[in-house]
Parts: structure tokens; C-alpha cells; sequence
RNA sequence: GCGCCAGUAGCUCAGUUGGAUAGAGCAUCGGAUUUCUAAUCCGGCGGUCGAGGGUUCAAGUCCUUCCUGGCGCGCCA
């Protein structure tokens, strides 16, 4: 806590030959609480000093006397370790966070600044799968989090609805799109027309001609293409829709690359007017080679323009619009080259905004025995993963509490919440590897432990049942497990500024199976409700502090946090 | 061939600006409940941090070479 940090500094800033920043990086806390809350280590100040780093913190922990809220110095090995005030470290800790409830952990380092988040993404025409699952969880995890921080977020949905593939399906959906006519078309047809169109061509070359003309319509506007083109599309946004609602995603704009479609002409002359452009193989490029990059392709020899294009197009369109102090991707790492081309072409057209785009990449999402693939119809759809999730979970439910009350939505709040945990849980760059069972295992480090771990403060609370109060003895929160936790609930925000300085979200699932670890602890080792109604008063303080914490953690994700499980 | 990412316990992973004894979960073995939800908690077992070399008082963390796996490398997105 910085309240703490702020008061050690001052005291060591008389002794020490540095400036108080230094010092306050340097401070760090002990793997051990025994060993105290803070330590001050003296390696660096050996050289200077000339001294071994454990005379010197011996040296300084006599020099320097204890002052409220320090309560003890004491030298161990290299470092100087100070003990805090256990009873002003509980107070500060969890008066503000009664206080500030649902705003706990909200900060104004982004106030006035405009973020955008492009994520989820996904091609129209084609279903979501498990492995669009990570864009959409970990976008919407940065969106919250950067919300938190006080930006002003634009969520985007960068559709992928524009290319030839788009007149491979007018073909198919005139020859045989008949077939289908006698119910609503859906992404599966869609589907359907796209394997048979490729079926068909291989025996007809023909065809291919037919969908780079009906292509070609499209792109000048002709009314037959567009209408059919937007069929598809609202079909596929309808069943996206469904999925983004399953999880509880909200986008600001569902802005796709047809959209950009009449901006890329200018763009390309804002191109070739900074010079940076030559034609090669017909093909009209930006040279990177000076950078250590092939080239960014921006036209092909038949004139049309390629998703680079697109992108720069968008990225100069958004920042007219939206004029962002920042702009995230959240995309595959396999497109890693593309965005260090694409930024690199920003900066040579002279935008220095360009430093303000960042790639936040992941790793791939894998099958145990390959790779998943839509052509291949290896692929597991994401709904049925979603849907598969919350069966499973109303067993569990139907074992352990039958007689809950609205099961259905809370095993639909636990099974996605799962699904999102498990999914976050890992550092972004890591690849994924699908499993069933692994995905569908909720013991341990899961987001039911988390979710459950808050039912059981609700519980408590319920049966308290009195008006809260955070006017307690706060010298009565005194035990090991009490104090670990308590240390824990007030690290909430600057685990929040990390997450969002690395693009993180795995860090605020980790620190909720932190705390959720610590309060378990305590909550086997002490009753709550006791006759002592002070100490109850005092423990209630904690248990609902540390639920809101819970709960605003959870909402970082995107998760829900059922009152009852 | 070149570039990027990953390699830590049997399995899945923490360990971010180099610091005190490398930590969790799963699995396995043993234990805890007259109790606020046992979807919990405690303990045992388990490690040449991919390999070698280097920098440093100090390296899982930085540099370098190599090995393994994944991804990418001009007209797809």
C-alpha cells in the first residue's frame, strides 16, 4: 500500500545517498511475512558504500527509529525490514474499500484518454469456435480493465465480411441455395454453400471465374451482390449475437472491412504521395527492408487491395472519428508480422500516432492431435462448448445443492464463467491445447472456486443479516490469516494497473485465486458469527470486503458472481 | 534458410523491470467437518528451471551458442 511505502521512504530518504524515487522502487515485500510487511534491500548501496549490504542494513535499521505507522525496524541479512501497524493497515484497507464498493479498484490515470479495443473479429459466413474464444475473452478482460483505469473505451468488432470468398458464396447461393429455401437460412447453410462451392470447383475451374466477377460486382456496388452479401451478413451477426450475449461481451461498433471499402482509394494515394511506394511485380508495395521486414503489399497486380490496406484505411478512420490516445488489436500471434508492417507503414506515412497502436497477440488454440481448421470441419463449435459447460455444471449443481433456487441461470453464470477463467487463466503467448475434459474440469484453480468462494461470504452475510458497519475494533483483526488476507484485498488496484500496463488478464485471475485462497484459509481456521459481537462485527467488516473484491475481479473478466451456488 | 513465440514437479501452469529457501493446482498418499455451503482446508510425495558458455556480490529472470515444439516469411485474412 502506497500509504505505507510513503512513510518508509521518508524515513530512509535522511540515511540514504538517493533519491526518493529509487528508494521507492527498491522497496519490495518479503516472501515471508514473519520476515516483516516491507523490506528495504542494501545491494546496491554496498558499491557506493563500500561495505558488505549486511553491515550496512544494520546500520540503517539502528539509525533510523520507528515512527507511526512503522511499529518495528529490524535487520535481517541484507535487508531492512519494517513492520507496519497491523491495526492502521486493516483500517486504511478496508475503510476504503467499504467505502468505495463497486468504484474499488478505480482509478483516473485514463481520464480524458480515448482507448480502442478491436477484438473478436471473426469472418461472417463462418461459426464461431473455441479458437475465436480467445480474442473475444481476453479483448473484452482489457476493455473492463482499461475502463477501470478511467479510458474511455471503444469497443470494435472488426468483422472479417469483405474478399473473393464473398463471391465463391453468391455463386453457390444462386446454384444451389434453392435447396435450403425451405426454412431461414442460417450460418450452417452458409457453411454448406462454402464446402460445395470448393467440391464444385474442383471439377469446374469455371466457377472460380464466376465468384472473382460476382466479387467484383460487389465491390462496385451492383444491388443483386449487396443484397445477398447483406443476407449474409445479418445471418451471420444474428448467431454471433447470441454467442457475445452468452458471454456478456458488449461491442461499441461492429464497423466491418466492407465498411472501409470506399476509403481505401484515398488511402492508397496518401500512400504513394509520401514517396514510401514502389511497384513490384505488379504489385504495388511499401519496401521494408531498411527495417528488416518484407515488403506490405497494398495492391494486387489485378488492382484490388489486400486486408493491409484495409487496416490502414480503418486505423486513419478511427483516428479521425475517435482521435484514441490508444489502439489495441486483440489478434493471433500468427498475424504478428502483418501489425509490425502495418505500424511500420503508419510511421512512414508520418503519423505519430503510430507509436499508439499496439498488437496484443496470444497464442493458438490447438486440438491434442492437430491443428483446427474450418475447411477441414475440424472444429468445435463455440456454442456447444457453452452449452456443453453449463450442462455439466447443473449436474454438479443437482449433486451438491439440489435444492437451490434458479438453477438454470446460475449454472449458466458458473459453467460460462468456467469457460472464461480457464480460458484466461494462462499468459496470453502461451498456445492453447483443446481438450474436452480439461476444459470441463472445475476443480482447483477454477472460476466455479472463485464464484463459489463469494457465495459462501454471501451466505455468511445473509445469515448475519444486520447493517454493516466498518466502525469496528480494527485491533481485533489480528491473526496470520487474517492480516495475509487483508494484505491481499488492498493490492487490488495496482494488480489492475499491471494487468493493464502488460495487457494482462491472467494477472487478475491469478490474484483472485489469491485472495480467494487467503480467505479460505481463514475461513477454516475462524468462525465469523460468534456470540463475541465485536469481533463478529469485525469479521463481517472483512468477509464483505473481501466479496466485493471478489465481485469487482470478476467483473474485470467479464465473469458473473451468483449470490448462491 | 531467416524472423517471432514457447520450453519450470508425472500433467496444467505462476514466478515482468536480476535479489532472501523456485511456488500453486491436478494426479497420488494421508489427515480435518457437533460449525457460517467439503465446489473447502491441512500435510506427505514430487525440480540438473530444455543444454552448454558468459555477465554479476547475486541469474528461472540479462547476453551468447545450440536442441525441441509452434507460428510466420508478395499478391488469403
Amino acid at each position: 500500500m502506497d500509504h505505507f511505502i510513503k512513510n518508509i521512504v521518508s524515513l530512509l530518504k535522511e540515511k540514504i545517498d538517493l533519491p526518493e524515487d529509487g528508494i521507492k522502487r527498491l522497496i519490495e515485500i518479503p516472501p515471508d511475512p514473519k520476515m516483516g510487511d516491507y523490506a528495504f534491500p542494501c545491494y546496491s548501496l554496498s558499491k557506493t558504500l563500500k561495505k558488505s549490504p549486511n553491515v550496512i542494513a544494520t546500520e540503517l535499521s539502528n539509525a533510523i527509529h520507528t515512527v507511526r505507522p512503522i511499529a518495528e525496524i529490524k535487520a535481517i541479512g541484507p535487508y531492512v525490514n519494517f513492520f507496519v501497524e497491523k491495526e492502521t493497515l486493516s483500517e486504511i484497507t478496508l475503510k476504503t474499500i467499504s467505502e468505495e464498493r463497486d468504484n474499488y479498484g478505480i482509478r483516473s490515470a485514463g481520464k480524458g484518454k480515448t482507448v480502442i479495443v478491436d477484438f473478436s473479429s471473426p469472418n461472417i459466413a463462418k461459426h464461431l469456435a473455441v479458437h475465436h474464444l480467445r480474442s473475444a475473452l481476453i479483448g473484452n478482460a482489457i476493455y473492463h480493465i482499461y475502463k477501470t483505469l478511467g479510458y474511455r473505451c471503444v469497443g470494435i468488432n472488426h468483422l472479417g465480411d469483405w474478399g473473393t470468398q464473398f463471391g465463391q458464396l453468391i455463386v453457390a447461393y444462386k446454384k444451389w441455395g434453392g435447396e435450403n429455401a425451405h426454412h431461414a437460412y442460417t450460418v450452417t447453410d452458409l457453411n454448406d454453400l462454402y464446402v460445395k462451392f470448393h467440391q464444385e470447383a474442383e471439377k469446374d475451374p469455371g466457377l472460380e471465374d464466376e465468384a472473382r466477377e460476382w466479387f467484383k460486382k460487389l465491390e462496385s456496388g451492383d444491388a443483386e451482390a449487396k443484397n445477398i452479401w447483406q443476407h449474409f451478413k445479418d445471418i451471420s451477426l444474428k448467431e454471433f449475437q447470441k454467442i457475445y450475449d452468452m458471454l456478456g461481451i458488449h461491442f461499441d461498433a461492429f464497423v466491418g472491412e466492407s465498411f472501409y471499402n470506399t476509403m481505401v482509394q484515398d488511402t492508397v494515394t496518401r500512400i504513394k504521395e509520401k514517396g514510401i511506394t514502389k511497384v513490384s511485380e505488379q504489385a504495388l508495395i511499401v519496401d521494408l527492408e531498411p527495417y528488416h521486414m518484407p515488403p506490405c503489399l497494398l495492391r494486387k497486380k489485378d488492382d484490388t487491395t489486400l486486408y493491409a490496406t484495409r487496416d490502414i484505411a480503418a486505423a486513419e478512420y478511427r483516428k479521425k472519428t475517435y482521435d484514441f490516445d490508444k489502439m489495441i488489436y486483440v489478434v493471433g500471434s500468427e498475424q504478428k508480422l502483418h501489425f509490425n508492417q502495418f505500424f511500420k507503414v503508419l510511421e512512414l506515412m508520418g503519423y505519430n500516432w503510430a507509436n499508439c497502436c499496439v498488437h496484443v497477440d496470444f497464442g493458438l488454440m490447438k486440438f491434442k492431435d492437430g491443428k483446427m481448421s474450418t475447411r477441414k470441419g475440424k472444429v468445435v463449435l463455440l456454442e456447444d462448448l457453452l452449452v456443453e459447460a453449463v450442462e455439466r455444471i447443473k449436474e454438479i449443481i443437482e449433486e451438491k445443492n439440489p435444492s437451490l433456487e434458479n438453477k438454470e441461470a446460475i449454472a449458466r453464470d458458473v459453467g460460462i464463467g468456467a469457460v472464461i477463467f480457464a480460458d484466461l487463466c494462462t499468459k496470453r503467448s502461451k498456445d492453447v491445447v483443446f481438450d474436452w475434459d480439461e476444459a470441463l474440469n472445475f476443480e482447483g484453480e477454477t472460476g466455479p472456486y472463485v464464484q463459489y468462494t463469494h457465495a459462501r461470504l454471501c451466505s455468511i452475510l445473509r445469515k448475519f443479516g444486520k447493517p454493516m458497519t466498518a466502525d469496528i475494533n480494527f485491533g481485533l483483526l489480528k491473526e496470520d490469516e487474517t492480516v495475509i488476507l487483508i494484505k491481499n484485498l488492498g493490492q487490488f488496484p495496482s494488480v489492475i494497473m499491471k494487468a493493464a500496463e502488460f495487457y494482462e488478464p491472467s494477472l487478475i485471475c491469478n490474484y483472485l485465486i489469491d485472495v480467494c485462497a487467503s480467505l479460505n484459509r481463514f475461513y477454516n481456521a475462524h468462525r465469523v458469527l460468534s456470540d463475541d459481537a465485536e469481533l463478529t462485527k469485525a469479521r463481517i467488516l472483512l468477509v464483505n470486503t473481501t466479496r466485493q473484491v471478489i465481485k469487482n475481479g470478476l467483473r474485470l473478466l467479464g465473469m458473473q458472481a451468483p449470490e448462491r451456488m
